[in-house]
DNA sequence: TCTGTAAATGATACTGTGTATCAAGTGGAG
DNA sequence: CTCCACTTGATACACAGTATCATTTACAGA
């Protein structure tokens, strides 16, 4: 059924976790996302694939991926449902149009040097980040 | 009632939105909060000043200060309601345990050069930022 | 200071996301 | 193959946030 585990199957297993069907389907429709994902959209995907798949099932995976930071919840349209984003490397990074709710990604953050500045002082072990900013897209301005 | 505005309140009242009661109340839970606030505190806070306040107003307000940066909904420990953050001059970075969901706050964060980049390159006008780091505390390592 | 009006409000009823519970099922170590 | 802690799915539920709309209010302009 799943003959090719990705990297990020292996990982789950390594820690510690059971690579259950539902967690492979999950993982699977993230995966195939575009990396802006919103709960209601997974469970609708998990359900085409495999419908005997429980809804508790797929929060319970959501929580768990995020613990592992394979995937971070954000807000981007509503207060009501997040979206959850893929952390490709560990982070990611965007800008939200507070006018339209355009989002655009972009790749380069300069963030490792502050990375580990704060592991050194603060005694952290950093596995990722999310840097978010917020105002006009060239649209709304 | 209100004698004194608020840089923010003025901030609001320049945007072109009025200074009502609910506004301003939501506004001085906030400004009193550490920073950090559900939006179960903020309704429950702002029914102990003014029982009359109704809760629409409150969302409503929440979603507006969003809008206008003054706050930002972020995931700190549950998946049902989310943490508003102030962002007191336009932005805001913390590190959430993924563990034990310990926010520790820090200050600098070296994004200007960035955000000036990001403004001439995709034309966008940013108004503020949320940096947020995941991993394990000194106690969870 | 008064007035007119668009913006904002509060009450209400509702939607639907996410959860608690628990008996049944299953991944994977040995 | 066996065993069992982990995980699951079904169900019923809680409650955060919203749509609606009649009423109120901030404040610009006279
Ligand atoms: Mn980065
Ligand atoms: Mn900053
Ligand atoms: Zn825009
Ligand atoms: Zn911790």
């Amino acid at each position: 059924m799943f003959t090719e585990l990705s990297p990020r199957a292996i990982r789950l297993r390594e820690a510690g976790h059971k690579l259950t069907n539902a967690r492979l389907t999950v993982l699977k429709v993230l995966e195939e996302s575009d990396g802006h994902i919103t709960s209601a959209e997974v469970l609708e995907k998990v359900a085409q694939i495999d419908s005997s798949i429980g809804r508790a099932s797929v929060f319970r995976t959501l929580d768990l991926f995020t613990s592992l930071s394979i995937i971070r919840p954000t807000y981007i349209n509503s207060s009501v449902t997040p979206t959850y984003v893929m952390m490709p490397d560990g982070h990611h990074h965007h800008i939200v149009c507070t006018n339209c709710n355009r989002v655009i990604e972009f790749e380069n953050c300069g963030l490792s040097a502050i990375t580990a500045e704060l592991e050194a002082r603060l005694h952290v072990k950093l596995t990722g980040h999310l840097l978010e900013f917020y105002g006009l897209c060239d649209k709304c301005i």
